[in-house]
DNA sequence: AAAGAGTCCAACCGCGACCAG
DNA sequence: CCTGGTCGCGGTTGGACTCTT
């Protein structure tokens, strides 16, 4: 990784991978002050980074309650279930997968599931008896779904938003892990009404 | 054993939204 | 209103690691 340095030493800019220390110095600072004013969260640690760094330090790795790696089948599900329904917003997706972070599932989906789905394309694309009888597993619709992630915001995604807001929606603030299951409930049935539509 | 290809994932970038002054 | 600062998001990059030949 790169440093970038403008020349003078006062605008100094690390880049680079996070150190042990610098990780020490930023959890300590956030413990502190609270993770928040990230630009002078920087300049209290004491590290050559820029605030939006911090940030995404903080978010992606040393927050607590971070899980990493090992993604179960339920939690795989869940992703590809709500990929479906609110399409790149890896953010929403995520703030319904406790523990995991957005830039963790798009790494996972961008590495892992986008391939699955394009290899399950290809195989019933093959298939043509499929075809048809299903409009949810057709390459057809694929392509819409791609269409969808594709435009993130997509205009079906903006009219989820004006018909419900997710957050209240899905709100996991006092129930825990266990609600993957109820979650997977509830796209089974959007799934059901989706093909009414 | 070495080289090249493929994969993973941490981190950066650009942009838009929000808010205080 | 306008402006500047801050934050959050999705897309992209590139280094490290693993696999294949």
């Amino acid at each position: 990784m790169a440093l970038k340095t403008d020349g003078s030493k006062k605008n100094y800019v690390n880049r680079g991978a996070w150190t042990a220390e610098e990780d020490q110095r930023l959890a300590q600072v956030i413990e502190i002050h609270g993770p928040r004013k990230w630009k002078s969260i920087a300049a209290k640690a004491g590290i050559d980074r820029c605030g939006k760094s911090c940030r995404l330090r903080w978010m992606n790795y040393l927050r607590p309650n971070i899980k990493r790696g090992n993604i179960s089948d339920q939690e795989e599900d869940l992703i590809l279930r709500l990929h479906k329904l609110l399409g790149n917003r890896w953010s929403l997706i995520a703030g319904r997968l406790p523990g995991r972070t957005d830039n963790e599932i798009k790494n996972y989906w961008n590495s892992h599931l986008s391939k699955k789905i394009h290899q399950k394309g290809k195989q019933r694309r093959r298939s043509p008896k499929t075809e048809g009888s299903n409009p949810q597993e057709t390459g057809v619709l694929e392509k819409e779904n791609v269409k969808v992630s594709e435009e993130g915001t997509s205009k079906v995604n903006a009219d989820l938003k004006t018909s419900f807001n997710v957050d209240e929606f899905f709100d996991f603030s006092s129930e825990g892990f266990s609600n993957l299951e109820w979650m997977s409930q509830f796209l089974d049935v959007n799934e059901v009404l989706c093909g009414f539509l």
